[in-house]
DNA sequence: GTCTATACATTGATAGAC
DNA sequence: GTCTATCAATGTATAGAC
């Protein structure tokens, strides 16, 4: 059992090391382009030897996927109202410092928008998620009277999603935009107050 | 001479299918994933064939982008001030019945983010005219005093930008957008006056 | 101008030894 | 758990016949 327990750990270590290298490749290259090979010998391993640890290319991008959302998961969960608009923009924030992980779900966005492209569902669910998501704090908002004359909450989820998405495109491609304060700007142009005045409240508390 | 002609001709028009069956193939798997081969078989022709009149796979993209991009550049050649964002604004309408010449620049403008890809070069400097272009024609309208207060035509350029990059991709993944009614309705969220109204009067004009 | 043939690399995946 | 060996495909590009 002690013996168990230890080849474990030695497994659960190893994918840890897979799923870095696999996240660095495929973030370069998209999942198309990148090469089970490359990311092998990016840990020091053949390629039959990782994939014996995942089955198979799509298997592995989908391992890696999981792990990186959980992060923007565990910040969105349980949030409502305006408090899931600053998560989204501490979102926007701390994917500044991954460019890697930009550029991984941008790509993907794009190579997966043909149905029969192995990342399709995945992506379109995710992209559903965030729409649908933000379109229930623009209603709870709205329900509260937060939100001006006119503006429909459904399409002002979509434009701030689409704006998110082409800024992120935009600074990939070498264009100087701050992409947080876009967007919390556009935020604004919604609201009856803008959301820095509760946000400074909101940070004074914590 | 009349013999030459007649064999310009048909390479010319040899060309012009290449050219079709190309942009068909790479719009549904962008660049990397496309295959010479795919597209020689499309056009009944095998891919030494094919490679024949281009040379290599990169020359051919060149010439698929540059003969599509083409139309667009007719439409924004010349135009400034509020004919510019009008010339967007018809792309908008038209790009909706080419989805596949979407799809090619949203995988290209994605896949190409790093500098080592071939057509890295290409995308972006056709990103840095489209914002280059519409700063340009935002600081022409501030100029005129068109501009509300405190709209920077730079950041209301980039905005605009990655809104109508970000749409497609939404648009692409099955999400049901009107580029054209939401970039409109934002444009006029920088413009003193609606730009409804000045069009209908260009349109009566015209 | 288009073909066949081919060179040469690289891909994802599997079989089986250790 | 990782390796070597190997598979069958597929990729771009080139050489040379016709």
């Amino acid at each position: 059992m002690a013996t168990q327990r230890g080849a474990y750990k030695k497994t659960a270590k190893r994918r840890e090391e897979i799923l870095d290298a696999a996240f660095d490749v495929f973030s370069r290259q998209g999942y198309t382009a990148a090469s089970v090979n490359e990311i092998a010998r990016t840990v020091g391993m053949t390629q039959p030897g990782l994939l014996h640890h995942f089955g198979s290319k799509l298997a592995l991008l989908e391992a890696v996927l999981e792990r990186r959302d959980q992060l923007a998961l565990d910040i969105l969960s349980g949030r409502h109202d305006v408090e899931f608009l600053y998560g989204l923009l501490e979102i926007a924030r701390r994917n500044k410092a991954v460019p890697g992980l930009l550029r991984l779900y941008s790509i993907l966005a794009a190579e997966s928008s043909t149905p029969d492209h192995p990342a399709h569902a995945f992506i379109a669910r995710r992209l559903g998620n965030v729409v649908g998501g933000t379109t229930r704090a623009f209603e709870e908002m709205q329900a509260r009277g937060l939100l001006r004359d006119g503006v429909d909450p459904r399409t002002a989820a979509i434009e701030i999603t689409s704006m998110a998405e082409g800024l992120q495109l935009l600074w990939l491609q070498g264009i100087d935009v701050d992409m947080e304060q876009i967007i919390r700007s556009h935020f604004d142009s919604y609201l009856t107050a803008p959301l820095d005045a509760s946000f400074g409240r909101l940070g004074a508390d914590a």
